[in-house]
DNA sequence: TAATATTTTCAGAAATTTCTGAAAATTCAA
DNA sequence: TTGAATTTTCAGAAATTTCTGAAAATATTA
């Protein structure tokens, strides 16, 4: 279990990004580490090559099971449990964004549904309601548009983050807003990526 | 400063919901109750409404600013300084929205693309940049998705949202995949709220 | 200018989250 | 069965984040 520096630094990257995504380092960077790896991992593998103790591991290995974001495999004529990712990195991020609609969007949503029913006592009361209900439609949306991804499958998904762009320009006929300059093709940073950027990874510009 | 009972439960939903967006407790229920008041607030206020140490509500108000997400205000005859939201409820969203690409995306995007430069030594290494690759790839997709939903102001963006299904049906002809049952609008629960959303308070079907 | 009001800072306290490692539980082969 | 291999659990330790409150800094008025 030795890790070329790039996979290393990965996998440390994605333990600190993970805690953004919602789980915590270890797991963050045991997923990485699954996802870049070739061959199915035991927990001892991980445990060693991660430097965290045989029993974060074993917590790690059960939330990411509960994610389904990883799947147990056996070897022959081995005892130990062996693990993979469950999916392309597309059903993961897939996965991602559901769990996270449901722990951010939810909770909230069935909080606001209730309060909405009562009847304002006053002005004051009022002009909060009448905050509560665009919070609410606000994450009705959302909540719509994330369901509406979650019912696409991974290709689909992915032509649709590629219409972004154009989506946004078609909706954007009769916009009173201006960039800057009177460039014609000022988004241009965001539709040179649409199906050909498998091939050229030195457009990019640096940060 | 005394809040009614939905506000006050509103208010700690916030605090706890906020750590999921990326600010703490306290300044998730600033930034709730700064919302739903119908006035400004100054920082005594914020203090006393939400029991937290005045220290504490002038670093929140420090990040909330430094996140744009307020302004302050003077008023006449008043030495103090008091706070309300900086714009609608969508530009607030798009504002978060913005951020935490930012903080989420690009610096993912940036270690990956500087990364996949290299030359990959032996087969091992193969197969990893090749997932690099197509983590770069998603990422990638959903920052241009990303950009173009900040280049939309928040009307645009509403509608956009409400498209979600539509757009969905329109990648997904031809799909292989089919819902349990062969009825016709499958999606509906997503489709019901598309434009007059406005006014409808009590269309939403509970949990 | 001084006197007062208001805001900011930041060291340490408190709270929360994450991690360890040894013991308990489970699994498997014989 | 038994016992060795493996995994899980969980109490307390360590690390991290958040919060307090008093002192320092800044702003305002007279």
């Amino acid at each position: 279990m030795k890790l070329s520096n790039n996979s290393q630094a990965l996998v440390l990257h994605f333990g600190e990004m993970g805690s953004r995504w919602g789980f915590n380092r270890t797991v963050g960077q045991m997923l990485a580490l699954l996802t870049i790896h070739p061959a199915p991992l035991n927990a001892d593998q991980l445990s060693e090559a991660l430097h965290v103790s045989r029993g974060n591991v074993s917590m790690g290995l059960k939330e990411l099971q509960a994610w389904r974001l990883i799947e147990r495999h056996h070897l022959p004529g081995d005892r130990k449990e062996y693990f993979t990712p469950a999916g392309s990195i597309w059903d993961m991020a897939r996965i991602v964004f559901e769990e996270r609609r449901k722990r951010e969007l939810d909770p909230t949503l069935s909080l606001l549904r209730q309060q909405l029913l009562e009847e304002p006592q006053g002005e004051h009361e009022v002009y909060t309601q009448g905050k509560m209900q665009e919070i609410y439609e606000l994450l009705e949306q959302l909540n719509s548009f994330a369901n509406a991804l979650h019912d696409m499958e991974a290709e689909r998904l992915k032509s649709l983050m590629s219409m972004g762009a154009s989506v946004s320009k078609v909706l954007n006929f009769g916009s009173k807003k201006k960039r800057p300059s009177g460039k014609v093709s000022t988004s241009d940073s965001t539709t040179n990526s649409t199906t050909n950027s498998t091939t050229n990874s030195t457009t990019g510009s640096p940060t």
